[in-house]
DNA sequence: ACCTGAACACCGTTCAAGT
DNA sequence: ACCTGAACACCGTTCAAGT
């Protein structure tokens, strides 16, 4: 049976879930597809823009959040940062797997969009939103990433296991807390923006 | 001549200078050296130990920056992070090695402390100033990479060379207005909870 | 104490040749 | 159109042996 593109995003995505971004080679993946390495290449130009493919599937579960229609402005962007970091924290390393093809720009999904969408809603002007969605985006990414490896030298060391008795199915009840802290700081600033607009 | 580590942090640091991170190897370092790549591993444990010694150069630099006496507390967060985006600007990819050895946790300069600190000052709780220099750390981090590679995509693309006109010395004018934005975004969410705090 | 030589176990990518 | 075989040009790390 021929492969297929999305085979090889598939396959790409199992090994990332079962053994990390720093196991998932080209080599590797090839093995896993019973193919010869070079079969790769047919199907994606190279290593990057694999990723890329990948980011974009980790992203598409940001389309299953309802897209708008919340009466609060301030709380859709909330509720959109939290997809985010949702959809991140559904793979391993997806965080950084999304960040690293963010900054390369290997990504076509539109999230970066999605946000300045929001953020405009709030009343921010075209170019001020653009800015807020890029920090929005800096936070959210750098808070999920970090919170995501400190879960998995955790669960390497499985240090003090006992004080993280956890029933909560990978959601870290702290994690969130100070999640929605460095949030609200940024809503905050977003709020006193749009007030000093319409004043 | 015998070799001391910082002899070998100092060719690392010259290679990120003048190749980049992509070619900062073990073998084209030691290679600069004039030694065999094993010879490195007498002086370092392995190669993140080794960029965590760069990231602590790189770093250093924040301890020129005034560490206090400001008059208003939140300029002095907001002159920190710039302190630390100057920092990272210093060198080739340094946003991106700072971030890769901070999130290794390799890193033994006290930059988060230093933040810790001054958002204590600004009269917010313990905890708070933990997650606010998280998220301050986070931003900054993310705008200054993503910065840094648009500056390295444009000057290797050399794309609208007139449109892009600079003899600013290394500092887009742009930039600098964009990170101010995500960072008085940051400060004014500081600002809402010291307030809220004194009432 | 400090370094060499040589190896081990890998990488990503290319490309003529096959089907 | 899709894939194999084989190569090219690398990696980080280890370690016996040398000085």
């Amino acid at each position: 049976m021929q492969l297929r593109r999305d085979d090889v995003v598939d396959g790409a995505l199992t090994i990332l879930d079962d053994y990390g971004l720093a196991d998932l080679t080209m080599r590797r993946l090839a093995g896993s597809l019973g193919v010869a390495p070079g079969a790769l290449y047919w199907h994606v130009s190279n290593k990057q823009a694999l990723i890329g493919a990948v980011s974009d599937r980790i992203l598409s579960r940001l389309d299953t959040v309802p897209a708008a229609g919340t009466p609060d402005v301030l709380d859709a962007v909330r509720r959109r940062a939290h997809g985010l970091r949702d959809a991140l924290l559904a793979h391993r390393d997806g965080a950084e797997v999304v960040a690293s093809s963010l900054s390369a720009r290997t990504v076509t999904h539109p999230v970066r969009a999605t946000f300045v969408h929001d953020l405009l809603a709030t009343g921010l002007s075209p170019d001020d939103a653009g800015h807020a969605a890029d920090a929005l985006l800096y936070y959210v990414l750098g808070a999920t990433s970090d919170e995501q490896s400190r879960l998995q030298m955790e669960s390497a060391g499985a240090l003090a296991a006992d004080l993280h008795a956890r029933d909560d199915g990978g959601l870290d009840r702290d994690a969130t807390a100070r999640f929605d802290f460095g949030l609200e700081l940024f809503v905050d600033g977003v709020r006193s923006r749009v007030r000093t607009l319409n004043e």
